[in-house]
DNA sequence: AATGAATGAGACTTCATTCAT
DNA sequence: CATGAATGAAGTCTCATTCAT
């Protein structure tokens, strides 16, 4: 019977450790964007929220920006966590339906957490990494390009590319300005039925 | 040789000096602005590029934040001056023919300047002073609404209020992402079909 | 007679306000090398010691480097007078008695401030502006050799050039390390002594 | 299955593992003092390039100032090893013929590693340790003090001390300023003909 | 012994703002 | 009114060193 040594996960040890840093310098910094704002967002101040020295900060982060970035790509992946699996629900659902269902789901990833939503949205073009972003409209239009091909029967436009540039640009933008100009209930829901209805007479003929 | 009396032109003059001494602040934010970005617009560097001393900033704005709101406002008010104008010209025009000239119109202002759209888009929220943005905001919803309301036959929408606000919004987010993404000559005019045809299958039928 | 206006050294006022400041800062950093070393000579120690802020120091100085590249410079220019001086009151002596008196000068220059001559002497590979250097360099080589060829018929070495880098090499290493090893009085008369012979019989016969 | 005896080697080998990691740690702080200079020369970086953890450097040198010692100590060995080969080939030659050869000696000894010699010659005020520097003053002077007395007869100088420190001081300056002004191969010859002319009169009647 | 994550003092620097001239 | 020297709080970042694993 071969025994192992007593010291067995001594790496794995420190990387946990590491990998808590990390995590904690992370929502560190979204805490105090929603809660205090981009100005307020001092390394210093990141470090000691996170309950973590400065060095430690700096031997995982080069700076203020990488991880500003860290938190829209953290939120990014969350926000296409969830329109893929929304467009997997939807793919059998005819036109209509499956765009009431992707506003609906709009509306609430900026209801979630509208204050880092709006924080990041305005740093996002502060932050240099533009590919990481690119990457992340990119696939949030592929996504729904995919699901206007394999719906292309139902719809009378040819540019599949142009066309869900068109909608998705469409539907966040009218849930974003919805949610900063703090519509209530009421108001959304009816913003959402005007929000299909733009969008579904743009596909349909 | 004439000698003017020592008495009345003087505070013209020194009007006509602060007048311009704001301006050239203004302009020196501006172009600060849009060619280093906001970090690098502090208001010594201002001051400099202005050929104005930082005292005499001082004198006319009671800080960065000032500066930044007066450039903001300024670029409205040019904005809303076009909008209104477009509007005036478009005022008897069928929607259709209406809202190709809006599109048009949102694609040149965009195109005019789009890195000081950019910025001041980025800047908007961290300047306190939300008022004059509301209401420009405001003011571009109720002037597409006046157009609605003198077209009410036409469109099948019955909350104006709601419907300027999908309009507008959703002219503004795609030119603004279009010319973000860079896109070229051929691509804009394929997108401002396809918003004319958005808006106008929207409001009509 | 012309009576000039009231407010004349307006710019002269803070002209000499800022030069205190630059002198104070300059005087403060050659201190503080000298007492306390490089490593301590931290931007803000200089500016405590020069009873100035932070921000001043930058005001006039791009940053620690430059500091002591002026305390350099100014200490090279003072040692330059000296020599220029010494040179035109020996121009007209004999070799033996020249290179007497210049030893002695060397000496007596090492010795006025021997921790200053140190600290820069270390410190000077480091800052970046060799130019300055070996403009310094050159000109005690060039003060040399004008002495040189006034007094051509005396020596029997042809290259003046390479004589006067080996003579002024010489004399400042020889001065240089007895200095260092802290030399008594008596060890520095006899090192005088040789160093005269030394350079002499290099040159002569 | 040959076992080993659990005992004796293994100390060996771990003194040799030992004897490596401080070579390594040595080396790699004379390879960033000469390519990147005193200030790059973290204690991180100094182990990372070792190839070795901090912690490591750390079980061997009490601190980054034992390192440079460390580094400058078996510069001057190798040196010191140099000068004592050379001075035991040149003990049985006439005072011309073994100060040609030592002058050739010390050219080449800068032109080695001239960047090293130069970094190491800064630093050397820094490092506290002056015994060893001392020791290794003293020994030059020694070795070429005990020349100068096996060929008393041959010079007409009363003080071997002296000297041999005025000898020592002046071909080292000589051949230091000659490679820091970058001669070239001309310029070398020449000067080391009146290097050897300057303390060969000087010794010499 | 070896490792490397963590620490935190302290260095460097910027910039909004004030105030004497 | 204009000027620009001066200020210093506050931010960014480095690096020698320790210590739990």
């Amino acid at each position: 019977m071969t025994r192992r040594p007593l010291v067995k996960p001594r790496k794995g040890a420190s990387q946990e450790r590491s990998r808590a840093t990390v995590d904690a310098l992370i929502e560190a910094t979204a805490r105090i964007l929603v809660k205090e704002g981009f100005d307020k967002a001092s390394t210093n101040r990141i470090a000691a929220v996170a309950g973590v020295s400065i060095g430690s900060l700096y031997q995982y982060f080069p700076g203020k920006e990488a991880l500003v970035a860290a938190v829209i790509e953290r939120h990014q992946q969350e926000l296409t966590q969830i329109a893929r699996r929304e467009l997997a629900d939807v793919a059998n659902l005819p036109v209509e339906k499956a765009v009431r269902r992707l506003v609906a789901m709009a509306v609430e990833a900026h209801r979630a957490d509208p204050k880092l939503h709006r924080v990041l949205a305005e740093q996002i073009p502060r932050v240099g990494r533009l590919e990481k972003l690119e990457s992340f409209s990119r696939e949030n239009f592929a996504l729904f390009k995919a699901y206007l091909q394999s719906h292309r029967d139902e719809i009378c436009v040819a540019d599949l590319d142009l066309a869900s540039f068109v909608c998705v640009t469409t539907i966040e933008a009218l849930t974003h300005n919805a949610v900063l100009h703090h519509a209530g209930d009421h108001a959304t829901r009816a913003l959402t039925n005007h929000a299909v209805r733009l969008v579904v007479r743009y596909l349909k003929s």
